[in-house]
DNA sequence: CGAGCGCTTGATTGAGTTCAAAAATCGTGG
DNA sequence: CCACGATTTTTGAACTCAATCAAGCGCTCG
């Protein structure tokens, strides 16, 4: 079982009462498959830490179309991050694609703790560095191929990255992650079926 | 005239002889138009603080295409924070798009001065954390549009957010980081003229 | 001044979308 | 546990947006 407190551990701020006042803010919830937890134009934003199940976050475009941002299962912090630098309305809504047990945080925490406790427990700002380099590694590699490659690369992508992922997820949001129809996938799917099937004769 | 120096004033860390450290590893680089400070592969990553002119950083894909990840103005720090967090050879290169004065230091610096100058000046940290919050705003937002946007919307996106590269960055490379191809950018501004002049009549 | 680069325009092709409908799967209540 | 309705996946056909290929024009800078 995962949680904020083991996110924590290993850092000076882990054994100190201002981790223990945070951890207090914390609530643990169940949410159901479908439970939408962060609706987009939401003042309030929320970090949600996924003890068990699946969380995704998305847009809604102009022409109501959802585009799956990300999944986070467990181990994973989701939040949007954008909007919450930018003190603006939520721009991403999150729901729950699993019956899933998430811990529930104010998404500025982050920020907060860094900036307030800096001094006395430093390092605490290196594992939200970490977080935030982390994140943008594969918000940089998601551009570069949303750039470069196609349809069929994506999806390949996709599943040697998250293999687990791919048993748990529909087709029809795997697809809004890459940024295709959920057609297009079939079909790409079939294709891949039938080139493994020659390669492997 | 912007440098180093400014960008950390206001901070703590702006007098102290760390600092003096830091900013006497800054070497003062003139590129040319053209001149290429990274390549893909280098093992060495560096950060670039320009002072005046234009960089950009670019990946390269296997079939030899330029795909521009992005541009970087006076003022703007650029460098391929993917590979210096993920300790890898650097995906991204970066050339000069015009004559350029750049500031040069070593990419996992900031991380570096975080981890060891934190406790004396952690006020440094909040600067570094938001200089990345920034970074995962502008990525999140250009991949809800890659996800989401027709070519022409993200040509408007463009322009709207960057008035000013508009006008000194070829066609060629605005396509490349939109994502097409230059005959479809150059079609799309017909376009768009079209339609402007029928409005505004 | 000429070679090359950038932009445009045209014709053709192709990857992926849209619309429609059938087949398969899932989940829920009885 | 089964059955029914709903959702997801598949398949087909027509269409669309953007890519590709090709040619011509206008600059500039060497």
């Amino acid at each position: 079982m995962i949680d904020f407190t083991q996110y924590f551990k290993g850092h000076s701020l882990a054994e100190s009462s201002e981790l223990n006042e945070l951890l207090s803010q914390v609530k643990l919830v169940n949410v159901k498959r479908g439970e939408v937890l962060q609706h987009r134009g939401d003042d309030a934003k929320h970090a949600y830490f996924v003890r068990s199940g699946l969380l995704r976050s998305f847009s809604v475009d102009e022409k109501g179309k959802e585009h799956v941002f990300m999944f986070a299962p467990e181990g994973w912090i989701i939040s949007d991050i954008q909007s919450t630098a930018m003190q603006s309305p939520a721009v991403l809504s999150i729901d729950a694609l699993e019956d899933t047990e998430v811990e529930v945080i104010r998404a500025d925490i982050f920020e907060e703790l860094v900036n307030k406790h800096m001094g006395s427990h430093p390092d605490f700002a290196g594992l939200e560095l970490n977080r935030l380099l982390r994140r943008i590694a594969v918000l940089q590699k998601r551009v570069l191929l949303l750039l470069s490659a196609s349809a069929t690369e994506r999806y390949q992508e996709f599943i040697t990255t998250y293999p687990n992922l791919q048993q748990r997820v529909s087709q029809r949001l795997i697809a809004s992650y890459l940024g295709i129809t959920p057609e297009a996938l079939s079909r790409i799917r079939v294709e891949l079926i039938k080139s493994e099937r020659s390669a492997s004769i």
